[in-house]
DNA sequence: AGTGAGTGTAACCGAAATGTAATATATATT
DNA sequence: AATATATATTACATTTCGGTTACACTCACT
């Protein structure tokens, strides 16, 4: 069996390494990084848990945490926050960012193992029951992500891969310019190279095919894209 | 769409010569240094990224490299590190200085062409993020630069880019004269030539844009243009 | 080989953005 | 006050940008 891949990201570097050794002594994978800075320059994807310290340099894990919600890639990947403060409004903040767990310092080891497989454990079981039938909707849009199915206004329509994916990248950021280079490099691979105008066509098919809802596609003349909600 | 620029440093000229031509076959770009010493008087807040060899000259790559995380205006770019040494240690030297890649010679092309614009996408995305959630404000004004709207007083106003980039540019550096050029250049793409007569005729066009905030745009005669707040 | 879906490209058109020139106004200089 | 210089404003010309359509190419599957 693969190993879990923890990231604990904190700046006080004593703490990393207590915290490194007695769960990779539980058997799992730890890497460290001492600012939130330092740990978005990872591939963040392929960590199932993150640890992070509230308090630290630029970036608070807060913040990094937001980041994080925002990206599809890293969205869902269980996050435990550690603080020296502990007061009421930091742990609704935590969990209103959408914090699994909490653990406020000084804290045990025993605590900190005991949470840390709670949270994995309930993450294996929701990945694999949830990840198939997450449901992206805009009024009467949807899109499932499991079967690739799309409705328009109760009616299935079926669509490209490349029409998905723009879809699906308007939809998870609703009211957000995306220029031609972004949508280029979120959903064409690396290894093709198509011209700017490639976009456009396929916005002209987008739009066709959702009907009504092509309205909400709005082009910001020389930006790019926006879904408008 | 404005290049990448690249900043080698390395005492191998040889080696230099091969990396610039391939990375600006790419579309980067490329510059070249032969030593840390060099390469610090250069101004390098211009630049996206950095190879930096480890063993040159007096000063090694990983000194030259902590030089820059200690200085804001360079502290972010990222660096990819060349080295022939590539013992566990010397790597983890990397990582801790904020390496955000590392390559060991000899290096194939490709291998270092694919890291290069790993690391490029890597930073274009984190930027990208952290923009969605700016709003710059002046009392009544407000820009999102997340869905480039701009509000005056509470309204939605539509701006054209030029007008919106010009704004943007007074909004973070109020209080700050920005003569003709300097707005060409942040503004303009290099490539094009415009009379600094234009400047005037799209100041005169953002001032009645934003309404009774267009008097905060104030003429400073022989100079320029200034946000005064 | 033949077929059809998916996708990229080229070309045309209209609309919006932007630049330029001409003119008017303001500010500095003597 | 007169003149020179700098900027504001307007109207118009030009360029850029995006929507759309038709068509070509590729690839998977017969």
């Amino acid at each position: 069996m693969n190993a879990y891949r923890i990231l604990v990201v904190d700046d006080e570097e004593d703490l990393c390494e207590i915290l490194q050794f007695n769960l990779e002594t539980e058997g799992y994978h730890v890497d460290v990084a001492y600012s939130a800075e330092e740990a978005l320059k990872l591939d963040l994807a392929k960590y199932q848990l993150l640890l992070l310290d509230v308090m630290m340099g630029e970036m608070s894990g807060f913040k990094m945490a937001k980041i994080l919600r925002d990206n599809p890639k890293t969205a869902t990947i269980p996050v435990i926050f550690l603080t020296a403060k502990d007061t009421e409004n930091d742990r609704l903040t935590g969990f209103n960012i959408g914090a699994d767990d909490y653990i406020s310092k000084p804290f045990s080891i025993r605590e900190v193992q005991a949470r840390v497989k709670a949270v994995l454990r309930r993450y294996a079981r929701i990945a694999e029951e949830v990840q198939e039938y997450v449901l992206l909707t805009y009024e009467g849009l949807t899109m499932n992500l499991g079967n690739k199915k799309v409705t328009v206004d109760g009616s299935e329509v079926q669509f490209t891969k490349k029409e998905f994916e723009m879809l699906r990248l308007f939809l998870e950021h609703k009211n957000r310019v995306f220029t031609r280079d972004e949508i280029l490099s979120r959903v064409w691979t690396d290894d093709v190279v198509v011209l700017d105008r490639t976009i456009d066509v396929n916005i002209t098919r987008l739009r066709k095919k959702i009907g009504i809802y092509g309205k909400n596609i709005v082009t910001r003349l020389g930006y790019g894209y926006i879904f408008e909600s």
